[in-house]
Order: C-alpha cells, then sequence, then structure tokens
DNA sequence: CTGTGTGCAAACATTTTGCAAGCAG
DNA sequence: CTGCTTGCAAAATGTTTGCACACAG
C-alpha cells in the first residue's frame, strides 16, 4: 500500500510503482508503465475505456488489451495510486491521485467549478464517522448552485 | 416535475403520483402502485433487482417484470420522488425522497449504506458557499470507508 | 377504441474470467 | 526456467429495447 504520492514527479511516481510491484511479486511490464504514464501525462478523469484508447493511441507498438487496463485501473486503486468517481449513472471515471484533497462547488447555470478544501468539514467527516464505526478511506461532497457572475443575469 | 415530498403519508405520496401520471398522459397501474408501495413501507436503500424481488414477493399476483421496476424507478428519478446513489460500475441504489435532507455513509465491502444528518455540517457548507459567492440550491455528500461489520473479516 | 404499459426475450454495455502463449526476473 | 502477465474470446453483470398482447382511460 502507497501512503501519499502528492506532488511527485513522474519519476518519483515511477519509482514507488516499481517498488509495489516488487513488494507483491509482481513484474514490471510495459504495458502497466504505458497506463501510469498516461495517466500522468493527462490529468483528466477516464472511463476505462478512454484511457484504453489513449494508451492505445500514444503506444501502439503495446498493442495494450482493455483487459489489461482495467486489470491495472484496479491494482493501482487497490494500492490508492489512483481513485475512482461514480459519475452518474454511467460508470466509474479514475483519476490519478497526485494532487492535494479537493471537494467541488459547481455552478448549475455555467457549469463553472470551483476546488475548495475546509479543514473542518474534513474534521467532521471523521467524527461522524467514528460515530458509525466506519473506517474512512474517501468521501465526496459536491455543493450544487448558482456563482456571482450567473446571480446577476 | 413534483417538488416536494417530505413526510407525506402515502395516501399524499399517491395523490401526488397519480397526478403526475394524469399530466403527462401517462397511466396509473397497478404494477406502479406496487413499486411506490413497497419503496415506501420499506425505508431502504434498493438496487433494482432488490426491489424488484420484494415487489414480487409482495404482491405476486400482478407478476411484475424487472423491466416495469427500471422503467418505474427511472420515471420516478426524473420527477424527483426517488434519488439514487450511484456505485460506479456495481449499478445503482434508489430511495424514496419522502424524508429530509440526509447524507450517506457507505460501506465499500459490503455496499451497505448508512445514513446521517448533521447541523454542523450543513452549516459549513453554507459558509463555504458564501465565501465563493454561490447560491447555494443542493449538495452531494457521501462519505466512503468499511462499516464495522467488515472491518473484522 | 386508442395508445400507453407490460412481460418476455434479445440486445447492449461494461467488467471479469478462463486459457494458452509470452515474457520478466 | 518459473510463474506472473497478456490479449483474446467467452462469460458474467447490469440495464435497455423490440415486440405483441393487455388494459387504462
Amino acid at each position: 500500500m502507497i501512503n501519499n504520492i502528492e506532488n511527485l514527479t513522474y519519476e518519483e511516481l515511477l519509482e514507488k510503482f516499481k517498488t509495489l510491484l516488487k513488494t507483491n511479486g509482481l513484474k514490471y511490464t510495459a504495458q502497466r508503465e504505458a497506463i501510469l504514464k498516461t495517466l500522468f501525462d493527462n490529468a483528466e478523469h477516464f472511463t476505462p475505456e478512454n484511457l484504453y484508447l489513449l494508451v492505445k493511441q500514444s503506444y501502439p507498438e503495446l498493442n495494450t488489451g482493455i483487459t489489461t487496463v482495467y486489470r491495472t485501473l484496479n491494482l493501482l486503486e487497490e494500492n490508492n495510486i489512483v481513485t475512482s468517481i461514480s459519475f452518474g449513472s454511467q460508470g466509474k471515471k479514475f483519476e490519478l491521485g497526485n494532487k492535494p484533497h479537493h471537494d467541488h462547488l459547481i455552478c448549475e447555470k455555467c457549469g463553472d467549478i470551483v476546488e475548495f478544501e475546509d479543514e473542518q468539514i474534513e474534521k467532521l467527516q471523521e467524527e461522524i464517522a467514528k460515530r458509525y464505526n466506519f473506517n474512512l478511506t474517501d468521501h465526496l461532497m459536491q455543493l450544487y448552485g448558482v456563482c456571482q457572475k450567473c446571480q446577476k443575469n
């Protein structure tokens, strides 16, 4: 299990990944690196399908299968290198967990997204988890509203 | 679109549902009512499959198909009578929206959902919205973790 | 009667698994 | 060499659609 990969360079991240593989008796393969690199180079939220297409395009010679993308994403998620979020009804999206945690304020009119971080909320969430004896691993908080700009219109 | 169904009796809820159907040129059927009643009688978070099984068990004479459950849930969701929580690839869970606002603690192992309400968090959300000059209309907060039961396994 | 609703089966979409061959260590 | 990894195809899931009959209005 990898504890924190915030703000790592690609080289550092790759090093962590190799260590992880070695520790678990797994092997370092070109496909696994291609997937990690693609995630790193594109700071986006990927569906497995999107990621698969981009990896194929970026590294056509590897002929990576979508099966491998799924398997690698699961491996990365189990080890906290990527996190997944459910976006509505359509599947999961994965993102590299190399950015500090943040939540989102979303404007329902213009679709603008503001990231924010709030120490107090994080603490309260821990308290609530404790209240129900949950071992908290993650959370999702999204506030929906109308931003200042759109309130004027 | 139905605005608010909090704390309604079943009779009031059914009335709203009938009005909704009439307004949209849809028909009031025994299956649709069976699904609504089952949701009302069991304050739970249902997967379509779970709900289907329970409706079948409660109203065997209707011989309701899972197709109808899916179609009715979609209809109810579009009209804000039920809300859904997404589990990414593992499907959705639905609940009747007749309870005051609450958030969810979700166990990543067994999929169990615990509801909670926290006044302080609601207030903090208002504060954050104010900080960014957002006019808050809604929010979504889900805490993910491992429940007490699953921690033992 | 008219057209919506229904159950069934089939189609779809997404993710996982079995397998034989490939390749890292 | 050993056994983990891969891609493919098939299977498993979960959800939607086409259709002919049922039935609400």
